[in-house]
DNA sequence: TTGTAGGCGTTATCAA
DNA sequence: TTGATAACGCCTACAA
């Protein structure tokens, strides 16, 4: 049996009290007491039992992430951000990888519903829909990152994921290109595939391009997705010019699938991908994408998550990140 | 206040014992009663509290994994097989980022001991050298993963990382390299660095090739390090015609730095990597480089990890996974 | 098949 | 400044 605070009050000859208030710094410990406390602590090696202390003080300084995909360099980041500010706050990470499917979202649900998560993160967004209201995310306070989640009750942090499709595509037109490809993420990423998909029709609109003649397909953040989609949209039109792909990586993965269907990039077809993540300049040829942070998105959902706990209003907590369109070399104007 | 096992009960007419019994599936109770509870939990929503019967069971369902960078996409493949399996056996994965430092390792494992976590694994390996003994790492069922651990007693489970870097070595000299140059991990690195080091000198031995005539250099598994590291190497001895780095992300950063200094490859230099990450074969030159799958590596950790729980002797389980060449477009025959 | 009661290791209240 | 005591929610003998 692992030792407890009674063998060190024993061993130091104070109460189990006087243990515990050493532990939690309590000031109000005479400075000797607290240093026979602290040798016998050392002596035993002592450790607290976190379990019976959250029982006890029901605040488990536990903080649940859910997201989808730890192949998903940007995810990675932003949950360094996170862990960096968790740190900071003594807070520990509990991460579950939704992969994208409702029923795991929910399942991560109870169990950190069940281990008296402090707080919550949710990266992932099919969530958005279905659930949050009926579920228990009421009572744990939760931070949305990576998305906008309409609701004004809930926290948010992302970028302008409209604006920012829209910019890109807004450049592409500028630069020349009338026939577009998208591939999109999964049709369950709602909110973030969502908003991009209205930031595409809204520069369609104000261009005149008829937005159902657009290929669109569906990939789910892979490589291989990208590459998959990209020789769709080609054998469906191959006069396409330029694609607009939801990430880098689907993004890279287009770019290797069109070079196999003989495509030159930036020359024949113009690439562009979102998140600029760190591969995206060593790659070759550069990836022209949108540059978001997800470690200052990480780090400033887990603060705003510190601060609901600490009883902050919640609903005052949206914000957007900027973003910045990197135009390296996989895009370009138009074949004449 | 929360919903308990006595709400439940009283809702349901029935003891607290009871309901105790329905939550874990006891055999012994009618299943009238039972559906009764059930009824009675869904009403009122009721959680489980993991504190209360962690405290009770001293049994928290909770691995501790200890690795560095989640920028490392081997390491994440490596968790995501942990996941994997620690999901078939009701585990749940708490991850502390060392990010290679000694210092944090160590708080990591004091915070998984409070937390009475029931294993670890443990990925990093500055580790080893310092503590390994010392640390109350004893008590708590352990698996090394990824790299080989000498100690007889202290499962773990890699490839075979000497044998790889010999079969890469071998592989660039009977190609006919004769001007080597290594791009290694970080010193702290003790275990899988060393041990690719041990089989660098045992072919160049072979060969007698000077080790110390070799040009290493350190790199943090970063794009950047390895762009660096290569550029030093090449301002170095230009003639250099072969270039082994200890892993895939650290050699393509190290192509494009090559590429920058106004080298071709792998005309005038070949570049090799470790891990075959799932870019590695998307990259420009593709890029030749080891194979082995995280994924499996961390499914059978956890795997080893389950058997030590349940009472398996832990000196049994060491074993090494199998790694395989992979020749793509980044290594060729040195210029003429 | 079900209920009663005690204890897991802490912390918080109250009294000394 | 310290100590005694109860309580957090659950599980598990043991008894019924």
């Amino acid at each position: 049996m692992a030792v407890t605070i009674k063998d060190v009050a024993n061993l130091a000859g104070v109460s189990p009290a006087t243990v515990s208030r050493v532990i939690n710094n309590s000031s109000l410990v005479k400075e000797e007491t607290a240093e026979k406390v602290n040798e016998a602590i050392d002596k035993l090696n002592y450790q607290v039992n976190e379990s019976a202390r959250v029982l006890r003080t029901n605040c488990s300084s536990l903080i649940g992430v859910i997201g989808a995909g730890m192949d998903n360099p940007f995810l990675m980041k932003l949950l360094k951000g996170v862990e960096t500010s968790a740190k900071n706050h003594n807070f520990n990470l509990i991460f579950g990888d939704s992969e994208g499917e409702l029923e795991q979202e929910i399942n991560y649900l109870d169990i950190f519903n069940q281990k008296r998560v402090d707080g919550l993160i949710i990266i992932t967004a099919s969530i958005y829909n279905n659930l949050l209201e009926e579920i228990k995310i009421k009572g744990i306070p939760t931070v949305f990152a990576s998305g906008y989640v309409n609701d004004i009750e809930i926290p948010c942090i992302s970028v302008n994921n409209t604006k920012a499709a829209e910019d890109i595509i807004d450049y592409l037109y500028d630069l020349g290109h009338r026939r577009f490809g998208i591939v999109r993420g999964t049709y369950s990423d709602l909110v973030t595939s969502g908003e991009r998909i209205k930031g595409v029709k809204s520069s369609f609109q104000k261009h005149n391009i008829d937005f159902n003649s657009v290929p669109i397909y569906e990939g789910d953040f892979s490589f291989e997705s990208g590459s998959l989609a990209v020789k769709k949209i080609l054998s469906d039109k191959p006069d396409t010019s330029a694609i607009f792909c939801f990430d880098d990586k689907m993004a890279i993965g287009a770019i290797r699938g069109a070079e196999e269907l003989g495509y030159k990039i930036p020359d024949e077809l113009s690439i562009i991908g979102f998140d600029d993540i760190e591969l995206s300049s060593y790659v070759k040829p550069a990836l022209t994408t949108v540059r978001q942070s997800g470690y200052d998105m990480g780090y400033k959902a887990m603060e705003f998550l510190k601060r609901i706990i600490d009883g902050e209003d919640p609903g005052k907590l949206k914000e957007f990140l900027p973003h910045q369109l990197k135009i390296r070399e996989s895009s370009g104007p138009p074949p004449a």
